[in-house]
DNA sequence: TTGATATTTCCATAACTGTCGAATTAAAGG
DNA sequence: CCTTTAATTCGACAGTTATGGAAATATCAA
């Protein structure tokens, strides 16, 4: 990933909304939601939220398929890895930051991604 | 670390300047740099870098020194550590992602962290 | 204290971002 | 074709962010 690419994937998470409504698209994994069901879950006006998830969109993190009537999107995760790599690669000197402490599982099985 | 913070944290990164300026600190490591040393690095006003280095003390990812008449700047790898773990936690599908593809060499040993 | 150096703060202005109702487009089903 | 449903785009306004010169602050050294 480069520069440019980077500042705009981090400019579209820069927003409590847009992060949210990431953070909701990564947990409902595979599936997806639709954009309608998204904007009603968050309590935020369709107009507003179609307006983010264009901006998620846009900056490469999130994809759109159209079923039927509804918009489903899904959060791109070889996007986000690819921007937490350039993250640790540029930002966290080099080699990597010293190991990540917060509480995700060091399992030796990781459930399935 | 809370979404409010890695928003304000996001925010900070999500600029060109911002970006370049604070990967330039994480490469001179320890040793900081003084903002005029980095302005004139990246060839920008005084005054616009200090809003920039404003931003990312801000946000805690920086910190400040004052040496003299100089004020250095240092990369907060702890800030930088905690961003990149709550990305991995919130934004990457809970357990982690899949190991990062990019350039990170994924040796047994880790290189002097 | 005076002068020089390092940086920030102030200020005005330009540019961008966020909000959300109303109008519009897209698809499905009578 | 017409209606309903799902979502986006438009448009206007408010709010925030970026820019950079000029003035102010802080430190050092004689």
């Amino acid at each position: 990933m480069e520069s440019k690419l980077a500042v705009k994937a981090l400019g579209a998470l820069a927003q409590d909304q847009r992060l949210e409504a990431f953070r909701r698209l990564v947990q409902a994994g595979d599936d997806g939601v639709a954009a309608g069901a998204l904007a009603e879950a968050m309590g935020v006006p369709n107009s507003s939220l179609s307006f983010h998830l264009a901006q998620l969109l846009h900056a490469g993190l999130i994809v759109q398929q159209r079923v039927g009537r509804s918009l489903i999107y899904r959060a791109d995760y070889e996007a986000m890895n690819a921007l937490v790599g350039y993250l640790m690669e540029n930002c966290c000197g080099g080699a990597a930051c010293s190991p990540v402490s917060s509480s995700i599982p060091q399992k030796e099985e990781r459930s399935a991604a």
